[in-house]
RNA sequence: GGAGGCGUGGAUGAGUGGUUUAAAUCAACGGUUUACUAAACCGUCGAACUUUAAUCGGUUCCGUGAGUUCGAAUCUCACCGCCUCCGCCA
């Protein structure tokens, strides 16, 4: 959610990145229903001051007579009062609703597009590996190594689901303790922000959490995730639905908090399933585990002053890169253009990791800056040393999607007989060289 | 699942229909004193919206929502959360 001071205030500058996100709010229509709220506003705070002072002087009425004739005097003022304040809802409601609808304004420097063809590569690292063979797609790997089973799951559960197997499994957990290990070091933290030319000054390091996966609708609304029913897990009869990643539970952690200055900035990293009901997306990635129904995910989210968060989202970047460096996989740096970025998103920087089996660069990570917009919300703030309060500035970043990643690692590691190579990194975790 | 209890500002906690404009204490912040620290003393000290150049002011908020009333932290109902005991359970 903007503000609406500065909806009023930068009419132009809203309609222009509403319309860059391809979103279609009529901001002319809040204003002027805006306009309507505050009018209302002031007559029912009118209205009920008056009731206010009679209040105090029928309390001090000793007369009955006169104590009873005031009392129906203000049965109309009542009346009126009632009347108001339910035009007041009505308005409110339809205020709300609006409110909510509007995406995030994108940064300047964001690319300015329709889709994801216009998204910039900024950068990329690493060099794509040479086959003397031809390097087979993860799923191909995973069913001849007996360490990824659809089949099974699909008639189990159903499609988009899966078992993983025996090394794969270690695999994973070789990788999450790899990456927790980073993230707790505070030096490695220093050391990552130094190479990437980030003036970081004080940098608390990552506080490991274990989010819950189920979360209320309305908290979700508050994150602004929940746009289309379809997309979630729904569980009405408890009033929850399943997260689609630890940032719906670990962004909320602080609703209706107020910080101090210096306790920023706080940085979490959460472990947890994600569910995503992916409707609407039929008959795409059906092979293997790239597009899953359920996954695992170590995700960071961090608060922060609003004149430190573009830094912070910087730096979140050089810690997925320095993820995948240690695991030397080739990737590009991707900055998502205008019309591809998520709602609550002012700037989003993908990951696109490579996948010789399927020979394309495909989306690993994701980090996105959302400013204010979700705090305002969330009712997250902070109190400046000044003594001014303003919602804080939330960055969430995925630090590995362990999926996505095991494809990587899987298909640039392949050998020749079939065989998946260690990364040299994981082998104090792993006891083998090879998964076979 | 059964029984009971409790939700008041950053924390503790008073308040059971009208001088409550939410007491008091602690914490925090500013100052005086001090070589420094502590103590003591003085002062400040919730949030949202609104008004204003800013102050002043106005309205709302006592878990959330609805209701009763001229008037609700206080009464009624529903919901949410927490605690205790019993049952079940990794």
């Amino acid at each position: 959610m903007l503000d609406i001071k500065f909806i009023r205030e930068n009419k132009d500058i809203i309609k222009e990145g509403i319309a860059k996100k391809k979103s279609t709010v009529d901001i002319d229509a809040l204003l002027e229903l805006d306009e309507k709220r505050l009018a209302v506003m002031a007559r029912t705070e009118t209205l009920r001051g008056e009731q206010n002072k009679m209040n105090t002087s029928i309390a001090n009425e000793k007369d009955v007579n006169i104590r009873s004739q005031m009392i129906n005097e203000m049965k109309l003022v009542k009346d009126e009062f009632k009347e108001k304040e339910q035009e007041l809802q009505d308005i409110l409601s339809e205020w709300q609703a609006l409110m909510l609808k509007i995406p995030n304004i994108p940064t300047v420097d964001t690319p300015i597009g329709e889709d994801d063809s216009e998204n910039i590569v900024i950068r990329d690292w690493g060099e794509k590996p040479n086959f003397d063979f031809v390097p087979k797609e993860h799923f191909e790997l995973g069913k001849a190594l007996g360490i990824i089973d659809t089949e099974t799951a699909g008639e189990v559960a159903s499609s988009r689901f899966a078992y993983l197997k025996g090394d794969l499994v270690l695999l994973q957990f070789a990788l999450i303790q790899m990456c927790l290990e980073i993230l707790i070091n505070k030096e490695k933290l220093e050391d990552i922000a130094t190479k990437a030319g980030l003036s970081i000054s004080v940098v608390n390091e990552f506080i490991p959490v274990i989010p819950p996966v189920f979360v209320r609708p309305l908290v979700q609304v508050k994150m602004a995730r929940y746009m289309a029913p379809e997309d979630h897990y729904l569980f009405p009869n408890d009033d929850l639905m399943l997260i689609g990643s630890a940032e719906h539970t670990l962004g909320s952690m602080h609703m209706n908090k107020i910080f101090e200055e210096s306790e920023l900035p706080i940085r979490y990293a959460g472990y947890s399933t994600a569910f995503r009901r992916e409707a609407g997306t039929a008959g795409k990635d059906t092979n293997g585990i790239l597009r899953q129904h359920q996954f695992d995910k170590l995700e960071m989210e961090v608060f922060s002053l609003p004149e430190n968060s573009i830094q912070e989202q910087n730096f979140l970047v050089a810690i997925q890169e320095h993820v995948l460096q240690t695991l030397k996989l080739s990737y590009q740096v991707v900055s998502v253009c205008t019309g591809d970025m998520g709602f609550p998103d002012a700037r989003q920087i993908d990951i696109n990791t490579w996948m010789p089996g399927q020979n394309k660069f495909r989306e690993t990570h994701s980090s996105d800056f959302t400013g204010g917009f979700q705090s305002r919300r969330l009712g997250t703030r902070v109190r400046r040393k000044d003594g001014r309060i303003e919602p804080v500035h939330m960055n969430d970043a995925t630090v590995i999607a362990l999926g996505r990643t095991m494809i990587a690692i899987m298909e640039n590691y392949q050998q020749a007989d079939g065989t998946i190579k260690i990364p040299e990194v994981l082998k104090k975790y792993i006891n083998k060289d090879f998964i076979s």
